[in-house]
DNA sequence: GGCTATTTTCACTGTATAGTAATGTAGTGT
DNA sequence: ACACTACATTACTATACAGTGAAAATAGCC
Protein backbone atom coordinates (compact mmCIF):
# COMPACT_ATOMS: atom_id res chain seq x y z
CA UNK A 1 0.00 0.00 0.00
CA UNK A 2 1.84 3.09 -1.10
CA UNK A 3 1.98 6.01 0.99
CA UNK A 4 0.65 9.54 -0.13
CA UNK A 5 2.89 12.11 -0.70
CA UNK A 6 1.45 15.98 -0.32
CA UNK A 7 3.61 18.33 -2.28
CA UNK A 8 5.09 19.28 1.13
CA UNK A 9 6.51 15.81 1.72
CA UNK A 10 8.05 15.89 -2.29
CA UNK A 11 9.83 18.87 -0.80
CA UNK A 12 11.19 17.36 2.18
CA UNK A 13 12.12 14.07 0.15
CA UNK A 14 14.10 16.10 -2.23
CA UNK A 15 15.66 18.10 0.49
CA UNK A 16 17.18 14.97 1.74
CA UNK A 17 17.88 13.78 -1.58
CA UNK A 18 19.77 16.72 -2.23
CA UNK A 19 21.95 16.39 0.92
CA UNK A 20 23.10 13.68 0.20
CA UNK A 21 23.75 14.57 -3.71
CA UNK A 22 27.18 14.99 -3.35
CA UNK A 23 30.15 12.79 -3.72
CA UNK A 24 32.00 14.99 -0.83
CA UNK A 25 28.98 14.38 1.60
CA UNK A 26 28.97 11.04 0.66
CA UNK A 27 32.69 10.25 1.45
CA UNK A 28 32.53 11.97 4.73
CA UNK A 29 29.47 10.21 5.91
CA UNK A 30 30.99 6.76 4.55
CA UNK A 31 34.14 7.96 6.50
CA UNK A 32 32.38 8.16 9.65
CA UNK A 33 30.59 4.95 9.35
CA UNK A 34 33.56 3.37 11.38
CA UNK A 35 33.08 6.09 14.31
CA UNK A 36 33.26 9.57 15.53
CA UNK A 37 36.16 11.54 13.75
CA UNK A 38 37.33 15.44 14.01
CA UNK A 39 36.88 17.49 11.23
CA UNK A 40 40.90 17.49 10.69
CA UNK A 41 41.02 13.61 10.47
CA UNK A 42 38.18 14.05 7.74
CA UNK A 43 40.18 16.55 6.28
CA UNK A 44 43.23 14.34 5.96
CA UNK A 45 40.96 11.48 5.04
CA UNK A 46 39.31 12.88 2.30
CA UNK A 47 41.99 15.05 1.13
CA UNK A 48 39.51 18.64 0.87
CA UNK A 49 40.12 21.89 1.82
CA UNK A 50 39.49 22.67 5.51
CA UNK A 51 36.92 25.06 5.07
CA UNK A 52 34.81 22.73 2.15
CA UNK A 53 34.83 19.82 4.72
CA UNK A 54 33.22 22.51 7.42
CA UNK A 55 30.55 24.14 5.28
CA UNK A 56 29.78 19.82 4.37
CA UNK A 57 30.04 18.90 7.68
CA UNK A 58 27.37 21.80 8.47
CA UNK A 59 25.09 21.25 5.77
CA UNK A 60 25.08 17.62 7.11
CA UNK A 61 24.27 18.93 10.60
CA UNK A 62 21.42 20.87 9.96
CA UNK A 63 20.14 18.14 7.80
CA UNK A 64 20.26 15.65 11.39
CA UNK A 65 22.33 13.19 9.01
CA UNK A 66 25.51 13.83 11.57
CA UNK A 67 25.63 14.73 14.87
CA UNK A 68 28.63 16.65 17.22
CA UNK A 69 30.01 16.86 19.80
CA UNK A 70 32.76 19.09 21.37
CA UNK A 71 35.74 18.33 23.16
CA UNK A 72 38.22 21.01 24.09
CA UNK A 73 39.22 22.49 20.95
CA UNK A 74 38.08 19.61 18.59
CA UNK A 75 34.64 19.14 17.38
CA UNK A 76 33.57 15.16 16.63
CA UNK A 77 31.13 14.32 14.23
CA UNK A 78 29.47 11.44 14.56
CA UNK A 79 26.58 9.65 12.18
CA UNK A 80 23.13 10.63 13.71
CA UNK A 81 21.36 8.79 10.83
CA UNK A 82 22.54 5.04 9.94
CA UNK A 83 19.18 4.61 7.97
CA UNK A 84 21.80 6.52 5.00
CA UNK A 85 23.21 3.38 4.59
CA UNK A 86 20.37 1.44 3.66
CA UNK A 87 19.61 4.11 1.22
CA UNK A 88 23.09 3.50 -0.29
CA UNK A 89 22.66 -0.11 -0.29
CA UNK A 90 19.43 0.12 -2.18
CA UNK A 91 21.29 2.67 -4.54
CA UNK A 92 23.71 0.74 -5.25
CA UNK A 93 21.51 -2.44 -5.99
CA UNK A 94 19.64 -0.63 -8.94
CA UNK A 95 22.90 0.95 -9.92
CA UNK A 96 24.96 -2.38 -10.47
CA UNK A 97 21.21 -3.73 -12.14
CA UNK A 98 21.34 -1.12 -14.57
CA UNK A 99 24.78 -1.07 -15.32
CA UNK A 100 24.30 -5.02 -15.87
CA UNK A 101 21.46 -4.14 -18.20
CA UNK A 102 23.51 -1.95 -20.29
CA UNK A 103 26.48 -4.00 -20.46
CA UNK A 104 23.79 -7.12 -21.97
CA UNK A 105 22.07 -4.66 -24.18
CA UNK A 106 25.74 -3.97 -25.59
CA UNK A 107 26.58 -7.72 -26.12
CA UNK A 108 23.29 -8.36 -27.68
CA UNK A 109 24.30 -5.79 -30.76
CA UNK B 1 29.15 -5.89 6.77
CA UNK B 2 29.52 -2.78 5.17
CA UNK B 3 30.08 -2.43 1.41
CA UNK B 4 33.20 -0.15 0.52
CA UNK B 5 32.60 2.68 -1.62
CA UNK B 6 35.21 3.59 -4.06
CA UNK B 7 35.44 7.32 -5.12
CA UNK B 8 34.16 6.16 -8.74
CA UNK B 9 30.54 4.55 -6.50
CA UNK B 10 30.42 7.52 -4.29
CA UNK B 11 30.32 9.92 -7.78
CA UNK B 12 27.62 7.59 -9.08
CA UNK B 13 25.25 7.04 -6.01
CA UNK B 14 25.56 11.05 -5.55
CA UNK B 15 24.19 11.34 -9.45
CA UNK B 16 21.28 9.02 -8.35
CA UNK B 17 20.79 11.30 -5.50
CA UNK B 18 20.54 14.12 -7.38
CA UNK B 19 18.26 13.06 -10.31
CA UNK B 20 15.50 12.33 -6.69
CA UNK B 21 16.47 15.66 -5.36
CA UNK B 22 14.38 17.72 -7.35
CA UNK B 23 10.32 17.86 -5.99
CA UNK B 24 9.02 17.84 -9.43
CA UNK B 25 10.58 14.85 -10.80
CA UNK B 26 9.63 13.14 -7.68
CA UNK B 27 6.13 14.64 -8.62
CA UNK B 28 6.27 12.79 -12.08
CA UNK B 29 7.51 9.38 -10.35
CA UNK B 30 4.90 9.65 -7.82
CA UNK B 31 2.67 10.02 -10.80
CA UNK B 32 3.47 6.87 -12.51
CA UNK B 33 2.89 4.85 -9.91
CA UNK B 34 -0.19 3.63 -10.79
CA UNK B 35 0.72 3.09 -14.34
CA UNK B 36 1.87 4.65 -17.78
CA UNK B 37 1.20 7.98 -18.53
CA UNK B 38 1.78 10.06 -21.60
CA UNK B 39 3.74 13.75 -21.36
CA UNK B 40 0.51 15.96 -21.98
CA UNK B 41 -1.49 13.33 -18.92
CA UNK B 42 1.74 14.29 -16.65
CA UNK B 43 1.52 18.45 -17.87
CA UNK B 44 -1.70 18.56 -16.93
CA UNK B 45 -1.68 16.44 -13.47
CA UNK B 46 1.35 18.01 -12.15
CA UNK B 47 0.42 21.86 -13.79
CA UNK B 48 3.85 22.19 -14.65
CA UNK B 49 5.03 23.57 -18.50
CA UNK B 50 5.28 20.98 -20.95
CA UNK B 51 8.76 22.09 -21.63
CA UNK B 52 9.85 21.97 -18.07
CA UNK B 53 8.22 18.21 -17.96
CA UNK B 54 9.83 17.04 -21.11
CA UNK B 55 12.97 18.08 -19.90
CA UNK B 56 12.86 16.43 -16.52
CA UNK B 57 11.40 13.11 -18.15
CA UNK B 58 14.18 13.16 -20.60
CA UNK B 59 16.85 13.79 -17.30
CA UNK B 60 14.77 10.70 -15.73
CA UNK B 61 15.13 8.43 -19.04
CA UNK B 62 19.00 9.14 -18.98
CA UNK B 63 19.16 7.88 -15.42
CA UNK B 64 17.36 4.84 -16.21
CA UNK B 65 14.77 5.30 -13.58
CA UNK B 66 11.44 5.44 -16.07
CA UNK B 67 11.54 3.81 -19.45
CA UNK B 68 9.19 5.14 -22.30
CA UNK B 69 7.23 3.66 -25.32
CA UNK B 70 6.22 5.81 -28.20
CA UNK B 71 2.61 5.29 -29.78
CA UNK B 72 1.40 7.57 -32.23
CA UNK B 73 1.92 10.96 -31.25
CA UNK B 74 2.17 10.26 -27.98
CA UNK B 75 4.81 8.66 -25.81
CA UNK B 76 3.91 6.88 -22.60
CA UNK B 77 6.56 6.73 -19.99
CA UNK B 78 6.15 4.58 -17.03
CA UNK B 79 8.33 3.83 -13.78
CA UNK B 80 11.62 1.69 -14.60
CA UNK B 81 13.00 1.44 -11.25
CA UNK B 82 10.39 0.69 -8.65
CA UNK B 83 13.31 0.69 -5.79
CA UNK B 84 12.98 4.35 -6.12
CA UNK B 85 9.41 3.84 -4.03
CA UNK B 86 11.34 2.10 -1.29
CA UNK B 87 14.32 4.58 -1.10
CA UNK B 88 11.36 7.14 -0.85
CA UNK B 89 9.54 4.72 1.98
CA UNK B 90 13.23 4.84 3.13
CA UNK B 91 13.65 8.52 4.00
CA UNK B 92 10.28 9.28 5.05
CA UNK B 93 10.53 7.03 7.85
CA UNK B 94 13.29 8.53 8.50
CA UNK B 95 12.14 12.12 8.06
CA UNK B 96 9.06 11.31 10.38
CA UNK B 97 11.63 9.75 12.86
CA UNK B 98 13.99 13.34 12.71
CA UNK B 99 10.42 15.83 13.42
CA UNK B 100 9.55 13.83 16.04
CA UNK B 101 12.84 14.67 17.59
CA UNK B 102 12.53 18.32 17.13
CA UNK B 103 8.91 18.02 18.27
CA UNK B 104 9.94 16.63 21.53
CA UNK B 105 13.18 18.37 21.39
CA UNK B 106 10.78 21.84 21.50
CA UNK B 107 8.57 20.45 24.19
CA UNK B 108 11.25 19.62 26.37
CA UNK B 109 12.59 23.52 27.10
C1' DG C 1 47.04 39.48 28.63
C1' DG C 2 49.20 37.17 24.46
C1' DC C 3 49.83 32.68 21.72
C1' DT C 4 48.47 28.53 19.34
C1' DA C 5 45.26 25.13 17.60
C1' DT C 6 40.76 23.98 15.76
C1' DT C 7 36.76 25.10 13.50
C1' DT C 8 33.44 28.25 11.52
C1' DT C 9 32.12 32.02 8.70
C1' DC C 10 32.73 35.39 4.97
C1' DA C 11 33.55 36.92 0.24
C1' DC C 12 34.34 35.56 -4.00
C1' DT C 13 34.42 32.82 -8.58
C1' DG C 14 32.87 29.43 -11.46
C1' DT C 15 29.59 26.00 -12.78
C1' DA C 16 25.25 23.63 -12.98
C1' DT C 17 20.50 23.65 -13.62
C1' DA C 18 15.32 24.90 -12.94
C1' DG C 19 11.94 27.31 -15.36
C1' DT C 20 10.18 29.48 -19.61
C1' DA C 21 9.26 30.96 -24.37
C1' DA C 22 10.25 30.01 -28.90
C1' DT C 23 11.47 26.85 -32.23
C1' DG C 24 12.11 22.19 -34.12
C1' DT C 25 10.46 17.51 -35.17
C1' DA C 26 7.56 13.75 -35.99
C1' DG C 27 3.18 11.58 -36.62
C1' DT C 28 -1.98 12.18 -38.03
C1' DG C 29 -5.74 13.73 -40.55
C1' DT C 30 -7.72 16.51 -44.40
C1' DA D 1 0.79 19.63 -49.53
C1' DC D 2 -1.17 21.79 -45.48
C1' DA D 3 -2.65 22.11 -40.88
C1' DC D 4 -2.80 20.17 -36.34
C1' DT D 5 -1.17 17.65 -32.27
C1' DA D 6 2.30 15.80 -29.09
C1' DC D 7 6.68 16.04 -27.67
C1' DA D 8 11.65 17.45 -27.70
C1' DT D 9 15.18 20.87 -28.04
C1' DT D 10 17.23 25.37 -27.91
C1' DA D 11 18.38 29.73 -25.91
C1' DC D 12 17.91 32.47 -22.29
C1' DT D 13 17.59 34.25 -17.22
C1' DA D 14 17.86 33.58 -12.52
C1' DT D 15 19.26 31.07 -8.70
C1' DA D 16 21.89 27.78 -5.96
C1' DC D 17 25.93 26.02 -4.48
C1' DA D 18 30.80 23.74 -4.58
C1' DG D 19 35.35 25.07 -3.88
C1' DT D 20 38.88 28.36 -2.05
C1' DG D 21 41.54 31.72 0.70
C1' DA D 22 41.32 34.98 4.30
C1' DA D 23 39.36 36.61 8.39
C1' DA D 24 36.85 35.69 12.51
C1' DA D 25 35.22 33.02 16.30
C1' DT D 26 36.26 29.51 20.01
C1' DA D 27 38.91 27.02 23.36
C1' DG D 28 42.91 25.70 25.68
C1' DC D 29 47.93 26.81 27.22
C1' DC D 30 51.86 29.89 28.89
Amino acid sequence: MPRTFSDEALELLAARFKALAEPMRLKLLNALRDGEKTVTELVEETGAGQANVSKHLGLLYRHRLVARRKEGLKVYYRIADPSIFELCELVCDSLEAELDARRAALSRR
